[in-house]
DNA sequence: TCGATTCATCACGTAAAATTATCATTTTTG
DNA sequence: CAAAAATGATAATTTTACGTGATGAATCGA
């Protein structure tokens, strides 16, 4: 590999035009300047400048060494500062949640992108173990989760609530445990997680949700209301899984008595600080769920 | 400057992900590989692997350093192979002649470039005084003159013998000194020297072109026949010079007793070796003026 | 022609880099 | 699961190469 030094050296002579002063611009002796010259001629057995007394005039394989070696010499000085460069509106960011959240946060990232042409978002639905692993495995920058992880080397932290509601048919006023039960319950990935914890403290009755006669099953987030929508049964979502329902006037959501929510854990991996653009990102994220901004990881 | 050994170092270990088997690659130790990116984290102040026992992920900035540094450091270890190329089908030749030979050179080189897209010739037209400097002054590659060059560091060379004749307006046979006093003199840049050799050999009268009065001038040389073929004088010319002509049957020809005929000389620059590519342009203008390929200076 | 510049060359001391040796871990294997 | 092998980090030592300063030769300007 030719020394890069004398690459700058010989690259400056050429543009000055004179040993001594070559060196005074790269802060060393002229017979230095001579000797990176010599060096370069001696490896790439080839002359590269023709002497004509103190002037001197490029060879044709000098000229092509120039030409080249600038380009490189250039963007060598230059890459401490590419590198060390940390822009927070520039780069992919990889993010992954369940499909609910990411119902809500998807359409405020794509704004965000929108703004910042050198962003990109690159975001995938999947259930929270998936998530965790993608972020302990790097193929994920930041994730939501609805549980606290649980490796080592991903950490968590809270960054929201969402209510839990039960959804069923429309015209059904607080139904009770029979009424559920002849309903039967459409799940979802986190439909045991979410009956559980809603369910749980409003029906003593309440144990698991495979109590529940199945009435049916979706991963796609979005068209879990629908086999409710039409009367098949009732499920418990996130609020704002149901925001996002298309027809909302043919479900019934309630509330109920005891309320109860679940919590949206950032996650991302422990061992090293997250990039700017990252960090842009997560602050997107906590618009996006309605939270006050506050301070990354 | 960053160090691009240390630069090599790292991307060989980015892509083999192995300390030890990255110092065999590189023909050196486990611990230099170790030192070279321990200092390349200390020069940039940041940490670019993520060590997780004797496995390792990149950080986010060791992401974007193995990315640009790679195109620098292959860039880098192919520079010598570049620089040392010289090929002979490739590249800027700059040409320059007297306009008369350029005549018939021009489109036979055209003809050339056509069959290497990667040649590119550059051809002026210009006087041999004009030539000889800009050889001299390493604006142009190669030459053709027609007297052999004066200056010390432009060599010359024998390339061709090119007839002299006497051009008279159509329908006039072998013309007296009388006859020719008559017409008039068709001057152009070479017409003096031209006339000198081809009339001074014939006419016993003759002793410099200015005894004839003058009768125009052109030096444009695809021009200079034309007020010969309007009968307003006659010119002594290379026969190059008249096969270029677009009116042939216009004028007249003459091949006079004794012949007469200029040298074309090949000249360069005498202090370095020549480009392939330039001794291809060379080949091909020995072709053009008609001579068998001899080998070049 | 003389002095001032300018560049090439040589010898040398210093600074940087590579190697060796060793240790602490981790991974593999029987 | 324990012993053996392999791996990477670190410290100490050797080796390399780099830049400087001194000297000399060639060139340029007055």
């Amino acid at each position: 590999m030719i020394n890069p030094v004398w690459l700058r050296s010989f690259c400056t002579l050429v543009e000055v035009g004179h040993f001594t002063r070559t060196a005074e611009r790269l802060h060393m002796t002229q017979s230095g300047v001579s000797q990176h010259v010599r060096k370069l001629e001696e490896q790439l057995e080839l002359s590269l400048l023709v002497r004509q007394g103190k002037q001197f005039t490029l060879t044709d394989a000098g000229e092509r060494l120039y030409r080249e070696a600038n380009v490189i010499v250039e963007s060598l000085s230059d890459l401490e500062r590419r590198v060390g460069a940390d822009p927070a509106f520039e780069g992919l960011v990889r993010i992954m949640s369940p499909g609910s959240v990411g119902l809500k946060l998807y359409p405020h990232l794509l704004t965000l992108q929108q703004q910042h042409p050198g962003l990109v978002i690159d975001y995938r639905f999947a259930p929270n173990s998936d998530v965790e692993r993608a972020i302990a495995e790097y193929r994920v920058d930041v994730g939501i989760m609805t549980k606290p992880a649980t490796q080592d080397e991903v950490g968590f932290k809270p960054v929201g609530e969402e209510a839990l509601l039960l959804v069923t048919p429309e015209g059904m006023e607080e139904p009770s445990w029979d009424q559920l039960m002849a309903l039967g319950f459409i799940d979802h990935p986190d439909g045991a997680h979410h009956a559980g914890l809603l369910l749980g403290a409003n029906y003593s009755e309440f144990q698991h949700s495979n109590q529940f006669p199945p009435a049916g099953f979706s991963n796609q987030i979005s068209l879990i209301l629908e086999p409710v929508s039409r009367g098949l049964g009732f499920t418990v979502l996130p609020a704002y899984a149901i925001e996002a329902f298309q027809q909302p006037e043919k479900v019934k959501t309630h509330r109920l008595a005891t309320p109860a929510s679940e919590t949206l854990f950032l996650s991302f991996r422990r061992n090293q600080p997250l990039p700017n653009r990252v960090n842009t990102v997560i602050e997107a994220m906590r618009e996006g769920l309605g939270l006050n901004a506050g301070d990354s990881p």
